[in-house]
DNA sequence: GAATAATACTTTGTATACAAAATCAACCCA
DNA sequence: TGGGTTGATTTTGTATACAAAGTATTATTC
């Protein structure tokens, strides 16, 4: 019953959750997008029950929401909301850049290096999926560098949250490029010697950022 | 069907699902108590259908674990994730005594004003229950204060997730005595006019709670 | 008496069925 | 024509039933 051949350990309705995870961060789901449990049952060729099950995870996570009005549906933020999230965003990468810049290993530099040489790569070959995905992993690097994996759970639920969000901006080659600078900037502050550096580089970053993103969804 | 006269807009399933979470926070249920769906269903005298509602969500949550053998459990944590959990804690607990600290309106301050006076009625009646109650109710009055509802629920559910380890440090009445007297210099702080006053009175606060928890869960 | 096999009993996951609530639509009356 | 009301339909929530996968227990054999 398990297309890779291997014991399937998990449910129908932990698999529902992650398919609709992914094609959540993908992009698939549009934020705002409604889901019905009948048609995701149908699409999956199950029953609602373990569709509910899904749905109803994957509210807590915060990823779906359940609308005034009929129904679920994925999550969406006005300007305002956009703003508080990234503020809340901005404070915890600072975190990761101070404990990262205090406590990196060899390894963990090592990580963060090969993510950007990807991001590198990527953007001069102007894939845009190819360096979404490099630039995440980038940004999960410097969380496990934190080694506390509840700062680096809290850190990637948020980077998944605003995921849909933060993917608009980096449309054309030029946005991939000058993404990879900023990254290259930030990252000689994480490897310096202050955390100071550190910190206040991750700041300045992710406002950066953030200003791309509330341009790329006004 | 509601007790307090207004319709009832939530579900069984969210009901319970409260409950639970409320009886965790209070260590009625202990850290790696397993939980019984069926149980569970006849002691709301329901069906398991909303109890694994419940249970899935809280699960997601991270409140619960499905453990490695059977059911479900409330989440249980070692010595070392339970120090890296309040590291985590305390970076974000400081945060929010930095924000508050810059953005108290005369509400905010007046909330935790009052939920500062309730802790001290409890403490002085020996009430542990009502302290727990009111110590949370102070906790999050504060991350209100921060006027940012992310970073609000993520304090939020990290306050959920350490409540069991968190309610064994409070045995005694001088316990709650010497708990209220730590607010009160942490109150003092964050009414300063300085923010790295209350981010440094915060942190010594969760490290002396921190120390409290670690020396109740040895 | 110990080890292994077989059986019974939990427990979990999914499906189906049904009831209640909400939305939509048509209709009627002013 | 507009507002509201009633009826129909969709949707959600809960219950029950059933099947599959474990776990424990007993029995049997060496």
């Amino acid at each position: 019953m398990d297309r890779n051949g291997t014991q399937t350990r998990e449910s129908t309705g932990q698999r529902i959750e992650s398919v609709l995870l992914d094609d959540i961060a993908a992009g698939l789901l549009q934020p705002g997008e409604r889901l019905d449990e009948t048609k995701l049952a149908s699409r999956f060729g199950v029953s609602r029950t373990p569709v509910r099950e899904a749905l109803s995870r994957l509210t807590a996570q915060g990823v779906l929401v359940t609308g005034d009005k009929r129904g679920v549906r994925v999550a969406q933020y006005s300007r305002e909301e956009l703003a508080q999230m990234f503020e809340a965003m901005q404070e915890i990468e600072s975190i990761c850049a101070r404990l990262a810049n205090q406590r990196l290993t060899l390894l963990a530099r090592s990580e963060i290096e090969s993510a950007q040489d990807d991001c590198r790569t990527a953007a001069e070959a102007a894939d845009r999926i190819a360096y979404i995905r490099a630039n995440e992993a980038l940004h999960f690097a410097i969380y496990r560098a934190t080694d506390n994996p509840y700062i680096f759970e809290l850190a990637s639920d948020f980077r998944r949250k605003t995921g849909p969000f933060r993917a608009k901006k980096l449309e054309t080659k030029e946005d991939l490029v000058a993404s990879v600078a900023s990254h290259e900037d930030l990252l000689a502050k994480i490897f310096s010697g202050d955390s100071q550096v550190a910190v206040d580089g991750m700041r300045k970053h992710m406002t950066e950022s953030f200003m791309r993103v509330l341009a790329a969804n006004s």
